[in-house]
DNA sequence: AATTAGCGTTTCAATAAGTGAAATACAGAT
DNA sequence: ATCTGTATTTCACTTATTGAAACGCTAATT
């Protein structure tokens, strides 16, 4: 087990996600995070900002542009969009209804990522990229990690009226990633039927970054 | 200078920058791209694989969620957007023209990432996140890697008449990262018009993430 | 069928490389 | 003037990384 990791990369990686997660950390915090002495997470902060992974003002470190890039790509080629898309089909095939992944984008909005229009001849409709305020939607309480214990949240005729939306959240490990959200016209569902769908979305949306259960086994 | 640097560090960065860059490399591959031997680039990609920033499939390795994640929450909080919003808040000052920022999606398309509308009351219009075909299209061209020497692609009414675009890429090293576009009723723009601005464009472009010499220093 | 070529993987001794406590310097708060 | 927290450097210790070599495997090649 000891063999298959490499610690000093492994706490390279701790540090870029404890700079990623917080945006701004200060040297001291890093460490802190990553439980690592100040003199060995200024070392490895260092690597990271040489090959642009953070970058350094007065103020701490902070993701830099290589992350910003591999994301970029990463995130185009697939990934995320296409592991959603199987979720999308699944609840559009379900529901009839409109299904959308978002994910936070800057200053208190999220966007659009991936889209799957509903089959009812009356239905909600949006567009990839679209962005939308996280105040007061589903999906923005669900990327804020203000999701209920029920792992779903209901907003009947929030930021558009008429409309209900159903969020529930992509986690990667304990971080909210994007959000799994389905937009149904209010008239058309009840109390009981939203609830139904929500416990439909919260499962589709904990299988998009973890995987069902495989035969492939890490057994090494 | 040199003793910064943390080589095991560095290499499985190398090596997550070069699983990113293809999309999903063999072992081989990967260790070649690297300049690493097997055995070593077996290991890093596995604590790599660990960590969650590369997953591995029959095919061989690809960009792992850990990237996606991160590089989501890093283009969010700013970076791309933000550093390529200025960009375009200068063209459309000097052209009066809608300008637009595209990434690469999937499966043979791009997406608007950042849009700044013109000046002009005849103008091109979209939005955030519209979805647009590669083929066809400046932009599809550009990210495709098929700009030619000029710097620039001008396409007249290519996958939307009446309009022509100019797009030029917005590099990392040698790879594009995001095209940068500017899109013209075709009406009222001329050829040298067109690569006049096809020049602006190419240099505004190619500013982005190798920002100007500024003032305002790390001096460390 | 036998052979070659390439890949993924494991092993292991050599040593290169990372480690963290301690010391230094600095800045702000008490 | 003292204290507390930070960023940084140094250095002896030794742990953890390294890469050649060997292995088993599959897919072309002869």
């Amino acid at each position: 087990m000891a063999d298959t990791s490499t610690r000093t990369v492994e706490r390279a990686l701790l540090l870029l996600g404890a700079v990623c997660d917080r945006g701004r950390v200060s040297l001291a915090e890093a460490a802190r995070d990553a439980e690592l002495s100040a003199s060995t997470a200024l070392r490895l902060l260092r690597t990271l900002e040489a090959t642009g992974f953070v970058r350094k003002d007065d103020a701490g470190y902070r993701p830099g542009m290589r992350v910003v890039q591999l994301g970029a790509q990463a995130l185009s080629h697939e990934s995320l969009v296409s592991l959603a898309e199987d979720a999308l089909e699944r609840l559009v095939g379900k529901t009839g209804e409109s299904t959308y992944l978002n994910v936070p984008s800057h200053d208190g909005h999220g966007i659009y990522l991936a889209v799957k229009e509903g089959t009812h001849s009356v239905r909600h409709t949006s567009w990839v990229g679209r962005s939308i305020p996280l105040d007061g939607s589903a999906a923005g309480q669900v990327l804020a990690g203000r999701t209920p214990g029920a792992g779903y949240v209901i907003v009947r005729n929030g930021i558009e009226p008429d409309v209900t939306a159903i969020a529930a959240p992509v986690m990667t490990g304990d971080r909210v990633t994007a959000a799994l959200s389905v937009v149904v016209p209010s008239y058309r569902i009840s109390e009981s039927q939203a609830k139904t769908i929500g416990m439909l979305v919260a499962a589709e949306a904990a299988g998009i970054l973890n995987p069902a259960p495989m035969s492939t086994g890490d057994t090494a």
